[in-house]
DNA sequence: TATGAATGAGACTTCATTCAT
DNA sequence: GATGAATGAAGTCTCATTCAT
């Protein structure tokens, strides 16, 4: 007996979200039109409103996928032992690998919050802001002196990202993960009084 | 100080600009229609296309009235005096001092170049490009064993920009330039061995 | 007999076509508005752009639609047998007898050539230089003495062509097709010494 | 003492109807913009309004210019001595000397009268029409017999205009006047029992 | 008289969405 | 579930015309 936990995930759906993600990223969700989409994935135009109720909700539901297991993981990694240190290195080493994994979904998850298209409430615990939240305890449970909590979180933040988005626009040679190491000394440079 | 040589830019021209410019941060190029633009500079729709040839190139018009002063003086920091680590100082400190006084149009700046919308040429020395080979070259002039410089490079821009954007959205308080200081000294230590 | 090998012109398509025809000839291309065309053809204005790429491709549709048949018929009789007056005899015969068929459509067919609007090549081989082609050579073949050729077959052409403006005009009374005769007398006495 | 009979016709409506004219045969009346006309006549936009209604105006008034100096022709060639023959060989030598003169008011006068544009009365006595009217009262006094006196009058008609449109469209070479004897020639065959 | 900036109605076109098949 | 023709609201842009200077 098969229980259905979330939707089937159709063959046809997925055409459709994976047309979808990769025209979002490349030109961007509002210059998208529902025939590109129905195009890339060789459907009906009519087709994609029998699986998403709207391409806005097209659009979300591609952010929830990709949000979701990475939320999970991030709890499991701020639950598990080890110094802060060991356990942010954990998340970044994650992270990287995401991106190695499938870096245009990686670059629609962290891209999908900001821009002016997302509906997403104010308060939802994007990407962005999970890995804000732990690098802020991280930096708070280092006690470091001298150095603004948040403003050196948002430093911390920038070392971690600012490299992907590096390889995103072809200035840095991927993979990611391979650089964890570095990124990681840089950060504990910083942190270091 | 600065010298006009192009058109004197007239009132309404002015309103033009100014009402898109909001408006283009506020809701992203592409959602924001010219009936917006018109009703917010309070002008005729029409009136729009005596000034501008297309909303595209009005939205490239901002982007180049805000990105000329900076590459200007972005060259004549580079040439000014010092060691790599004061010119350096003295760039953030303008970039911040910029941030502060016209929130809207340097996350317009910033913003313009990666969106799907600009038709700029690949190579245009965007606001970004330019930091980053500034950066590039002044891990270069550094020296630095055992690091990568590109990556270096990389997570050099990562501290200076992920504040800015911490301030836009609102995760840390404004204004930037007083952060300055903190933020060199986090590249300073990047930077040592 | 006609052969279709194009696409079978949906019941839509050809209400917008016979709508379009009917509005171009009576009020010109450019004053006719998608939304007249929309209007007489019972449909919504974006419905025409699922059948045609733009207003200026309609127009060229449907000058092809009537252009096509007719210059395979004037090939069928250029090569049917007789002597060259059986020949034009024949041509002018089929000539009124589209005029007497679809008046509209043939006002259309000769105006569409001339108008600003057509962006033809120069070289395409219209009704109109179909027509004074055939005559040229008929003229030619006749060995008038005397005559400049090419001035002959212009002068042919008005005797043709005339009487169907008059026609269109209100000036003479239709039908075209049993004037035939009179207007081949005409031509034979000009063609004669 | 000056008197104004007409308007004074300044240098700058000069301007804007030589301009004008070009431009609206060139292009269709349809197509041309008010900001084409003023380029061309190198006065501001608004400018026109000074000396013209309305677009509409301006071309109804270059065909009136045109216009009447023809008409009055007309009439005087009507009521001259000689035979119909000769008073109609009279005609269309005036005619061909026009045309010849210029091209390019020829083309707009006989055509503007046919377009959508044209607001004049149905029974405007145009140039077309009133050389119809000269043609039939020729036919009717030579007394032909089983000639239906309008439609030859067409064929005449025909036989005068299609030359003029030959060099129009560049099947011919110009000028006409030296055809006037060849054309007159054509026409005494047609009307010869 | 001439200017030219501004207008606003309306043109062409696009596109997310619906619905009968 | 899938199709694809049709919709209609809305978007960008044009242009004849006006009016303060």
């Amino acid at each position: 007996m098969i229980t259905h936990i979330e939707k089937p995930a159709s063959k046809t759906r997925q055409r459709i979200t994976n047309a979808a993600l990769e025209l979002f990223v490349a030109q961007g969700i509002a210059a998208t039109t529902t025939r590109d989409i129905a195009a890339a994935a060789d459907i009906a135009e009519g087709t994609i409103y029998r699986h998403f109720e709207s391409k806005e909700a097209l659009a979300q539901e591609i952010f929830m996928e990709g949000y979701m297991p990475f939320a999970k993981a991030l709890v499991t990694f701020e639950q598990s032992g080890g110094t802060v240190a060991e356990r942010l290195a954990r998340v970044v080493e994650y992270f990287y690998g995401l991106f190695d994994t499938d870096q245009t979904r990686w670059v629609y998850l962290m891209t999908y919050q900001t821009g002016p298209q997302s509906k997403l409430p104010d308060d939802t615990p994007t990407p962005h802001r999970l890995l804000l939240k732990m690098l802020t305890e991280s930096v708070k449970k280092g006690e470091m002196k001298g150095l603004e909590p948040k403003l050196t979180a948002q430093i911390l933040l920038g070392i971690i990202l600012q490299p992907a988005d590096g390889i995103v626009y072809g200035q840095l040679q991927g993979p990611l993960s391979p650089r964890a190491g570095e990124v990681m000394q840089a950060i504990g440079k910083v942190l270091t009084p």
